[in-house]
DNA sequence: TTCATACTTCGATCCTAACCGAAGCATTGT
DNA sequence: ACAATGCTTCGGTTAGGATCGAAGTATGAA
């Protein structure tokens, strides 16, 4: 036995609530100081300290010091990945809070996923990016197109730019309301802010959920039309 | 605050220390009984026993009587695949067990993932029938070709069986050591059976890893060629 | 300097759950 | 019928860790 990697420690990392509500939260993309911590987790800010450098620790979490306020953040978006893979696993088992709530219907249509657009309008766009040819799927991973290239700068997106960044470009994440992939990465990522720059939604105070406009609605699903 | 499903719990599950141990255990894919898995957890029936009630009441196991055994393993493959994808997370945040230990190069080459081969030379085999054509990339699945179909039926698989059954024919599972997709699903299953039936390779009692003959070994490399 | 804010560290409490011994139930073998 | 095996349930103990109050450190504002 003993063998492999140690999951009992991860595991012991999301299995405490106070620390998986905060987590949840960060999934926001948001940075969010201890103190807003403690508030997501329901708890005092001195537990919450010692949580989030248990958390730090464990190479979940990456803090920055700004003043007198210490943001904290996921460790990067794998970790976000990981966690809304972990969500999937555990909405198909079963293993929901104790109501679905007024709230979930908006989280199921659009939601951020750390960085990036997921739900039914991320898996949506992801979908169409494919069938148009402006996304190749490539063994396990995605790569733009030269046509999407062009596509996408003519929304307002400068390909070029992001590729200069460390960050792969495209990336898929198994999105736990759809149980289908979306399109994360830093190219998920800018797609999200230019909606968001365009005024065709924003992201709400204390949900993750995306609020679209009813323009910005029409917008975009003119851009990408076909259910699937 | 509280959005989306509780990962918490599932968290919770696998946090603790003997049963993430049982968890693993039951990768090797073989049913194992309450008292074996108490071995494998380090502690006695009766712990175990309870863990293992915990385990089932949060549908990651499921069970068999048979006489006045009880056979454990897990619920479906999903939770296998699941379970590869958190080794794979832990082993990227550094959180290994103590130190590598002698069998894991074994281990990193060829093991049982639940019910498929991973390791090394699971990810070769998925990347030689992607490359030569058996296997198409469609979005993010995996689909067998025709000209697949009758290559796999050469080497005595029959796929038309596999089809009977309600368990996709293929699937890619992330495979932790690898860092990349190597194939599960019923084929994935039917080719590592092949491989143990024709005495190319046998399972250790004790271990998820797979040992090859040294003729088995040459017969899966010239069927599974090219490094990449 | 002084005060306020943001956060951490210390110390103590408290509670959950992991644990095992003992007893109980079920199945099989003789 | 009786013993042996495999497992579960019960009861009581114990340890780990989550929690918070209080005190301590750091940064910024007045």
């Amino acid at each position: 036995m003993k063998e492999g990697p140690d999951i009992a420690q991860i595991g012991a990392m999301i299995g405490d609530p106070a620390r998986a509500n905060m987590l949840t939260a960060l999934m926001g993309g948001k940075a969010l100081t201890a103190t807003e911590l403690a508030a997501a987790g329901g708890i005092t800010v001195q537990t919450a300290s010692t949580h989030l450098a248990k958390l730090e620790a464990g190479n979940l979490l990456a803090q920055r010091k700004q003043g007198r306020h210490r943001y904290f953040t996921l460790a990067d978006d794998s970790v976000g990945k990981f966690l809304e893979s972990i969500m999937g696993f555990a909405a198909g088992r079963g293993h929901l809070r104790h109501k679905p709530g007024p709230k979930e219907p908006a989280l199921r249509k659009a939601r951020i996923c750390y960085d990036h657009l997921a739900g039914d309008y991320g898996v949506r766009m992801l979908d169409n990016l494919i069938a148009e040819g402006a996304i190749d799927v490539l063994g396990d991973g995605l790569a733009l197109t030269e046509s999407g290239e062009t596509a996408l700068k003519s929304i307002g997106i400068d390909v070029h730019a992001l590729r200069s960044s460390r960050r792969p470009l495209c990336r898929s994440c198994l999105d736990w309301s759809e149980r289908r992939a979306h399109l994360a990465g830093s190219l998920g990522k800018a797609l999200l802010s230019n909606f968001l720059d365009k005024g065709w939604a924003r992201r709400t105070a204390e949900s993750r959920s995306v609020i679209f406009s009813p323009e910005g609605e029409r917008q975009f699903l003119a851009l990408f039309p076909a259910a699937k």
